[in-house]
RNA sequence: GCCGACGUAGCUCAAUUGGCAGAGCAGCUGAUUUGUAAUCAGCAGGUUACCAGUUCAAGUCUGGUCGUCGGCUCCA
């Protein structure tokens, strides 16, 4: 018998038989790392079950690596395929892969299923996982396989099978009489999984083609221990408390009427968080070299076929017609700036020109995609647009980085990069755009920024780099973008007169920080829970007198914070308890509170909204505290 | 736009098999003058999203429209 050498994570080398299973080691290890649920053979995602035929490294991943869930979970999503394929035999399948939080699996119904049939399909889950079912690893000839599902008539699975590279080994997992194509790895057996729960039901286009049939996507999730699941179904929960949409109503920042479906209504509080978003905008920017501009909504026609946004972005445009000609109301604010550059002569001298507009755009999107504040038809980009030379694209790049990275750290938002590259419906050549995506890389790699490149999804003019913030539900939204333009200049003629004399073409960067005003605003309520930093909220202090007799000198305090903070008096005939509770439930940051005692000493009781009480202060004592507070952006 | 679900007072939710639309909070009025998360009492509040239909009778059943929610697609 021939002996190979297993080296383990921490280093250690152990002698094993050729032949044994991960699983036969781990048993031999006892005690190190019993929750496994798959291996790293040699860095490579095993089964369990896997046999060690050569000496290797081996590593043993359980269900606390974001890997080990996955695998864990796409064991979980098998299941469910089983569990369908039993109860509606004629059901076919389309793909099942583990998601950030669960699972889910596409089937094509007969008749379609309503969200009343997952409890019976949850039911026969549990069966399935009571049965405990091994799990086996078939590497079937391309033949064999297809002879199989022809057979279990699965034209989804056949069609993936063509897909697949001729000289890949293709693999297969069988349970009991269930079999799916997969590339695994799997749990030993259906018993391995322990807690699950079928979470939602909603249609999905096969293959995200919106050309293919619909299928129904059953939505799950699954944990080793029921406690977890109950846990993750409890988090879900408290995050619904932080969606915007509801704080929205509850902190009276905005609404939504029927009369005007994706148009946002902000009410007085919720648009004085917009204005401290802006004024805060307007000073880095104007810090940051920026001049500021404002462009009509509605331009004609011609504009707009000039542009390219009558052929490229049509469908999602509003027309009009004044004095019987064609007008669009704007869905982008780039053709109003090039407008104004081409007001005046430019020299190389000037550059980079960076001209910014909070430009308020309508676009037509589908109604089924409208969502709160995050998706709307008609928001404010904080937009700009950088005319420059080639050879200064570079610096000015990663200045905007610097800038985007300056605005998130202000709010404590964590972030992810991708880089977008040419789309199907695309202006210019190929060679300008490779040039400008090389450009973008370069940066991104020399700032050591990770990033996911996100093929062809590009603007029609240049290709970008997208910032991504997550909602309180882990959804995550496109928010900051850098894009590159060599197609506005030609088209608008734009020019400047370089060093030798001549007139040139300027390369133009469209950008944005927060992204639409309306999403960033959302996306911070969430972050904050509704509670803002003092800085933003709508009410920074309210002075609570404890009776009428203290109305005199609550009014005083309150004459002498109202230029400096927003603040308001609460008078009405109840009991502090009362008033407080109501501050606290508005996420008001600071209650004074003033009775007999703090009219003797001229002093006021401070209450912070996350401290409570923190005794008595002299006023001008908290007018400091508070404006250090405002100063910082705490 | 597509798939599925939902739509009752400002908000959160009730209303057996089709049988007089109700509660809490908020609002208003009055009493109470209050010390760090809800004082008490009374009053008012509705074309049950909208439009048709079935029925002696529709919040409830059927069809359509609009909107919202969860996804898909799309995107700031």
């Amino acid at each position: 018998m021939s002996f190979i050498k297993v080296t383990l994570e921490d280093g250690f080398e152990v002698s094993f038989p050729a032949g044994i299973t991960c699983q036969e080691v781990l048993q031999e290890l006892k005690g190190r790392n019993t929750g496994a649920i798959a291996a790293l053979i040699d860095g490579r995602e095993s089964d369990l079950t896997t046999r060690l035929d050569e000496s290797c490294r081996l590593e043993f991943i359980d269900f606390d690596s974001p890997r080990g869930a996955r695998i864990y979970r796409h064991t979980a999503s098998h299941i469910l395929a089983q569990a369908v394929k039993r109860l509606y035999p004629g059901a076919r399948l389309g793909i099942g892969p583990a998601i950030d939080t669960g699972f889910y699996y596409d089937f094509e119904f007969d008749e379609p299923i309503s969200a009343d049939d997952l409890d019976r399909i949850e039911k026969e889950m549990n069966r399935i996982i009571a049965e405990d079912l091994p799990l086996r690893r078939l590497e079937p000839s391309r033949r064999e396989i297809k002879k199989v599902f022809s057979k279990e008539n699965e034209p989804y699975k056949l069609e993936l099978i063509e897909e697949l590279p001729e000289d890949e080994i293709i693999s297969c997992y069988q349970q009991g009489d269930f079999i799916d194509l997969c590339a695994g790895p799997h749990l030993t057996s259906t018993g391995r999984v322990n807690a699950i729960k079928l979470t939602g039901l909603a249609g999905a286009y096969w293959r995200g083609d919106e050309r293919n049939p619909m299928l129904q996507r059953i939505y799950g999730t699954a944990f080793p221990t029921q406690d977890q699941l109950k846990e993750h179904l409890h988090r879900l929960e408290e995050a619904r408390k932080r969606d915007h949409r509801k704080l929205g109503r509850e902190l009276d920042l905005f609404s939504f009427q029927e009369e005007g479906p994706g148009f946002p209504f902000f009410h007085y509080p919720g648009l004085i968080v917009l204005q401290e978003l802006t004024q805060f905008w307007r000073e880095e920017h104007h810090r940051a070299g920026y001049e500021e501009i404002k462009t009509p909504i509605i331009l004609n026609r011609q504009l707009w076929e000039n542009s390219g946004h009558w052929e490229h972005f049509r469908e999602n445009m509003y027309f009009t017609r004044i004095d019987e000609q064609d007008y669009a109301v704007k869905p982008m604010n780039c053709p109003g700036a090039m407008l104004v550059y081409r007001t005046r002569m430019h020299s190389y001298r000037d550059f980079p020109r960076r001209i910014a507009e909070m430009g308020l755009v309508h676009r037509h999107e589908l109604s089924g995609t409208l969502h709160g504040l995050m998706r709307v038809r008609s928001f404010t980009q904080d937009d700009a647009h950088i005319f420059l030379l080639p050879d200064q694209v570079e610096a000015e790049i990663k200045g905007i980085i610097d800038l985007v990275e300056r605005f998130y750290h202000i709010f404590g938002f964590k972030y992810r990069v991708e880089l977008s590259t040419r789309p199907e419906k695309a202006m210019g050549s190929t060679e300008q755009w490779e040039k400008a995506t090389a450009i973008l890389k370069r940066v991104l790699g020399d700032r050591e920024i990770d990033y996911r490149v996100n093929q062809g999804e590009g603007a029609f003019y240049g290709p970008k780099i997208d910032f991504h913030l997550r909602d309180c539900l882990g959804r995550e939204w496109q928010c900051s973008t850098i894009q590159l333009d060599f197609q506005m200049p030609e088209k608008f003629d734009l020019t400047y007169i370089g060093e030798d004399g001549q007139r040139h073409r300027p390369v133009v960067i469209h950008r944005v920080i927060y992204g639409a005003m309306e999403r960033f605003f959302a996306l911070l309520i969430e972050h904050y829970a509704g509670a803002f930093p003092a800085w933003l909220a709508p009410v920074q202090v309210v002075v609570i007198p404890i009776t009428e007799r203290h109305h005199g000198y609550g009014r005083d305090i309150y004459r002498r914070l109202a230029g400096r903070f927003r603040v308001s008096i609460d008078e009405r005939n109840e009991k502090v308890g009362y008033k407080i509770r109501e501050a606290q439930l508005k996420k008001i940051p600071y209650m004074l509170i003033v009775g007999d005692r703090e009219e003797e000493s001229r002093r006021v009781a401070v209450r912070s909204r996350e401290d409570g009480d923190l005794g008595p202060f002299a006023v001008d004592d908290f007018v400091r505290r508070l404006q250090q507070e405002l100063e910082e952006k705490r």
